[in-house]
DNA sequence: ACCAGGTGT
DNA sequence: GGACACCTGGT
């Protein structure tokens, strides 16, 4: 579980400014008091030598292209921040990360490993643009399987419960640069170490690792925290930046919290954070600890008053979720001095559109047919509304039509009640359509790995070409050079974990399975094959995809799996991630846990596991 | 389906 | 605080 912030190395003074405020502050800057939320002015006061650069923006009249600009600061009445840089660089960050994590679940050394690890690997959830949470336990199941090959399952190893022997009691090595949290009152470091430990040793190990390539990659460091859960983790984050790595030991937790402000928590440091502080008068954990569930839930609705009993004593389940593809995309503005007229606002709302639509370029989403339905407007005046429409599905989304419809929606606002002075402005998409669009025929067929190659060779001029004569006349060339392809090897593998083949007679058959509305020629039917040959040899079913290939296919097909990676986005890459999980072949009981944890019962702890004691 | 509101970086 | 992005709850 890793959590850190990034932040580029200079050393010289630097901050980030936005209009008058700076929004993000370097660490060579901060011994001199400089920190968000102070105004440029300010800052200059503190640190004469500093430097501040404003974001990047877009200007009237210039369409949806932002800039770094000179002047952009005396401009915040034409001007619209862009953060697309800084999307730019997160997305560097997390696929540096993946890759380096990928490195972590294969190793050829020990074939008979692979029927228990083969498929495993990290999930990552993108917490902020510059943090990251990542699950560990697949890895360092892996890594544990080789290191101690008593933790392996026998065959008459049938019973869960069966108890897990002893780890070694040798000290653990521990990097220099760890920093362990002090453990528990009732532990000692003389104790000899239990499991738990030894897999944040190796969580340790593999997070310093991912580290070092972001480092060596891109240049920037990062801090982490290791921990049981997402909580612990994103705390510990925070105890040594920036560049070293804390690590929450399981028998270290309940001193590590115990020493919080729960308003600290993740969830606490809100609303609900002060509810509870001036209920009970206090915003320390340890005084929380004396308060017993029945009291906790005389003040608080049930549910919340066992999520915190929960939470202060360390107990966090949520899940580290799989990036999916971006859901929604959103433009703002905040006027300054107020505007006041459905001209003024028309303007933005111009601007709103291009950038939008920038990002959906960008993002590959109109390549991959990937569409938003619904396109929202969001409004201010002393009160805040917003409105929305489904955006038709038969016209191509371009910059005229997202300003049309949001103008339209303004009209609504407009018309509903008092619309000026405005103080604030938005536009935003969203219910992402990731169902391929017009290919939906791609589903339920399988292509085999072999094919997979020289067919896509075949097919691409074609397919191009009915792909780009749908497009807008400017987007031809980007469509034809990398993005076909990359759609093409993404959408056969990101959309249905079931996959199903259940009828190879549909696979000849053009459009056969599209919806009347779609137009079946956008992939040429003769490069799908729904039929698996060789279904007398052994099957394997691909943890990454869930098809089911001939055994002797597997190589093949986890080739082309790492192809894929590399080509596609990193969001598209998280989405296939995620519908890997289910397939885990290891997963043959407790259907309520997931595929990691129905097999970790095994490979772990039964005291402590990764998150997984809880159920 | 629609909208409001809360939480986080 | 501004510009995002995500989630939940109410109707």
């Amino acid at each position: 579980m890793r959590d850190g912030a990034t932040g580029n190395a200079s050393r010289h003074p630097l901050a980030v400014r936005q209009w008058d405020s700076l929004i993000a502050v370097n660490y060579a800057a901060r011994p001199f008091g400089i920190s968000r939320m102070l105004s440029a002015t300010e800052a200059r006061g503190k640190c004469p030598d500093i430097v501040l650069q404003h974001v990047a923006t877009f200007r009237e009249g210039e369409g949806g292209r932002w800039a770094y600009r000179d002047d952009s600061f005396r401009n915040i009445k034409t001007d619209k921040v862009s953060l697309d840089p800084y999307r730019a660089e997160s997305r560097k960050i997390l696929k540096t990360m993946k890759d380096a994590l990928e490195r972590w679940c294969t190793d050829e050394s020990e074939p008979e490993l692979y029927p228990l690890t083969r498929g495993l690997s990290a999930v990552l959830e993108k917490a902020g643009i510059d943090e990251v949470f990542i699950d560990l336990s697949p890895l360092i199941y892996c890594v544990l399987l080789r290191r101690y090959p008593e933790l392996r399952p026998s065959p008459q190893d049938e019973n869960k419960d069966a108890l897990l022997p002893f780890p070694p009691t040798t000290a653990l090595m521990w990097d220099p640069e760890d920093c362990l949290v002090e453990l528990d009152k009732d532990a000692s470091e003389e104790d000899d170490p239990d499991w738990d430990d030894i897999v944040m040793l190796v969580g340790a190990e593999i997070v310093r690792a991912v580290r070092n390539a972001v480092w060596e990659k891109l240049h920037y460091t990062c801090s982490a925290g290791l921990a049981r859960n997402k909580m612990l983790a994103k705390l510990g984050s925070a105890c040594n930046k920036p560049n070293l790595q804390t690590v929450v030991r399981n028998r270290a937790v309940q001193h590590f919290l115990g020493g919080y402000k729960f308003t600290q928590i993740r969830m606490l440091g809100g609303k609900l954070g002060d509810q509870i502080t001036s209920i009970f008068g206090t915003e320390q954990v340890s005084d929380l600890l004396n308060v017993p569930l029945e009291q906790l839930r005389t003040k608080l609705d049930d549910s919340t008053a066992s999520w915190l009993y929960g939470i202060i004593r360390g107990d966090d389940r949520t899940e580290v979720n799989p990036r999916t593809q971006i859901k929604s995309m959103l433009s703002a503005k905040s006027f300054r001095p107020s505007i006041n007229s459905m001209g003024q606002a028309e303007k933005w709302l111009h601007i709103f559109a291009a950038d939008i639509y920038g990002r959906l370029v960008e993002d590959g989403v109109l390549e991959n047919r990937r569409r938003p339905r619904v396109i929202t407007l969001h409004h201010r005046t002393v009160q805040s509304k917003s409105r929305q429409m489904h955006i038709p599905a038969s016209n191509t989304i371009d910059e005229n039509l997202l300003f049309d419809l949001a103008k339209n929606l303004l009209r609504q606002v407009v018309a509903d009640g008092q619309a000026w002075p405005c103080s604030n402005l938005s536009l935003s998409v969203s219910s992402f359509e990731d169902g391929v669009g017009k290919n939906k025929v791609i589903e339920g067929f399988l292509l085999r790995g072999e094919q997979a190659k020289s067919l896509s060779y075949s097919i691409r001029p074609r397919d191009s070409e009915s792909a780009s004569s749908e497009q807008p006349p400017g987007k031809r060339k980007k469509v034809e050079d990398s993005g076909i392809k990359r759609f093409f090897l993404h959408s056969l593998v990101a959309k249905d974990p079931g996959f199903n083949v259940e009828d190879p007679a549909a696979s000849d058959n053009e459009g056969l399975q599209a919806p009347p509305d779609q137009d079946p020629d956008f992939v040429n039917p003769e490069i799908l094959e729904g039929q698996i040959e060789g279904a007398e040899y052994a099957q394997y079913t691909c943890p990454q995809c869930s098809k089911s290939i001939p055994e002797y296919e597997r190589e093949e097909h986890d080739d082309w799996h790492f192809a894929k990676d590399l080509e596609i986005q990193d969001r598209q890459e998280a989405r296939s991630m995620q519908q890997s999980r289910p397939a885990n072949p290891a997963t043959s009981r407790n259907s309520n846990t997931r595929g990691r944890g129905g097999r970790e019962g095994k490979g772990k702890p039964e005291k402590g596991q990764m998150r997984l004691a809880f159920q």
